[in-house]
DNA sequence: CGGCGATTTGACGTCGTTCAACGTACGTGG
DNA sequence: CCACGTACGTTGAACGACGTCAAATCGCCG
């Protein structure tokens, strides 16, 4: 689901890196054949959860991984959409454009999450590093004969656009019908459910991207987004611990804000 | 995809009814069990392109024709999904509820869209026709099963399910950045694609729902949405030939505002 | 310590909403 | 055939939420 921020993400420092960064690639001559798929912290995550051990060999003779410095962009959209990539690590953000520069998140994807899946030829967002990130990418040919050969694979993919389109709804709901602070409340309940509790039991979240992105996946300005978060600090529903994190001290009060669908 | 006013659904004219309406069924028994599925008008479409002739019999069975008269709930959002439905003709509205009423259009079904397709357990928006609508209701089991069996009606799944994720992302795009004119002209071009144009040459719409469904697809209020009409009029991009009828007299300019997706 | 970008805060403007009244289309019954 | 009722659509005026613009502050590295 590319959305929430996995447990391996935040161990992930951000690398600030203003210009497109030099990748390092490690393909299936920098490990051995076999081990590198059958190790990858990923293998039971995304679409490799549907593979059985026997693919593996073939399955890291076709891809590599990629690791990234932050700010770096993986697909551009509306190129030519060759390959598909599975994140390892890090954080991406996917983003639409307009003419004029309008920009629209439409998603975040963490580790497991699978990126560069494209209904014709072209991609439909442009995706980019937030934070350092490695990610493996797959010839979309090899994808799509792994799929006539694997009905649980295409099932499997499936299941994960399903996912996908059940989320994306969700997100019209919000942006179409919720206020600017029902929208936050509603964010950061939904990235809690998918980050461990802090030791004192309070649940936390963990943002590393920058708040003009968190507002660009809300429909919101940053100010805005600075406003609802200090309005939410002095109701006390959240504490900011530092830049990237925030405590929720009374989830409940936020979801009483959150408006969340019947 | 669930979007367009197809062809179809122009010739059926909406019976106004308030209360819920009397569905006529005919089932294999009102028809030749090979003739029904084989003779579909939508057997091209949706799922059923993905059906080789053999596989008609049996999908006769385990399916069932419904009549509905207009504003009928078929599938309610949070109740079980046991069954899923092709729309035959007509023209259906998807919708979320928030807990204090505000609801959210997320897509209008039409002739080959298939609704009620579920991740989990339950149904994630409510389906109502706007017209009066037929659609076939087959046993979520029996889509489990043929999908189990055919491949290729997994893979046509799959394929309709990225049109729909995409097409949710489009409207993520829209209500996340673009402006009430945007939105509007960015809806009338979208329908206008799919419909064909008038004798004179001018594309034109058809819009059968009210106008307050029409704002709640795009995030606007109804009086909001009448006033950029007449705005669009006064500037003589559109001309409303009817109250459910707007004819396009200048795509171009239509485009220009609509800010398009690059 | 200094510098730069990200974030926050304040003042103000604007677009879309809200509320209310009016108009219109259609169906019903006199 | 026309009067009436109801639901939908339109229009106007005032309001409010969020955006815009500008300046101050914070945080992170060098």
């Amino acid at each position: 689901m590319t959305f929430s921020v996995a447990a391996t993400a935040e161990s992930i420092a951000a690398v600030p890196v203003s210009i497109p960064a030099p990748a390092v690639v490690s393909g299936s001559s920098a490990a051995t054949e076999k081990g590198r798929c059958a190790g990858c912290s990923v293998r039971s995550k995304g679409l490799c959860a549907a593979l059985p051990a026997e693919e593996l060999p073939e399955l890291s003779a076709a891809s590599r991984t990629i690791n990234l410095l932050s700010s770096t962009p993986v697909v551009l959209e509306g190129a030519e959409a060759d390959s598909v990539f599975t994140v390892v690590s890090g954080m991406l953000k996917l983003y639409k454009t307009l003419p004029d520069g309008r920009q629209q998140i439409t998603g975040f994807a963490t580790a497991g999450d699978v990126i560069g899946l494209a209904v014709g030829e072209a991609y439909a967002y442009t995706a980019e590093t937030v934070t350092a990130s490695t990610v493996c990418r797959a010839p979309r040919s090899a994808l799509h004969r792994l799929m006539e050969r694997r009905p649980a694979v295409q099932a499997r993919l499936l299941a994960m656009t399903s996912v996908e389109l059940s989320a994306a709804q969700d997100q019209i709901l919000l942006l179409g019908c919720k206020t600017a602070v029902e929208r936050v409340a509603s964010f950061l309940l939904a990235l809690s459910r998918r980050s461990r509790p802090l030791p004192d039991g309070c649940p936390s979240v963990f943002l590393p991207m920058p708040k003009v992105d968190i507002g660009a996946y809300l429909g919101l300005r940053p100010e805005t987004l600075s406003r609802v978060l200090r309005k939410l600090e002095d109701a006390g529903a959240i504490t900011r611990l530092t830049n990237d994190r925030i405590r929720l001290d009374d989830a409940a009060a936020l979801e009483a804000t959150a408006t969340l669908a019947a």
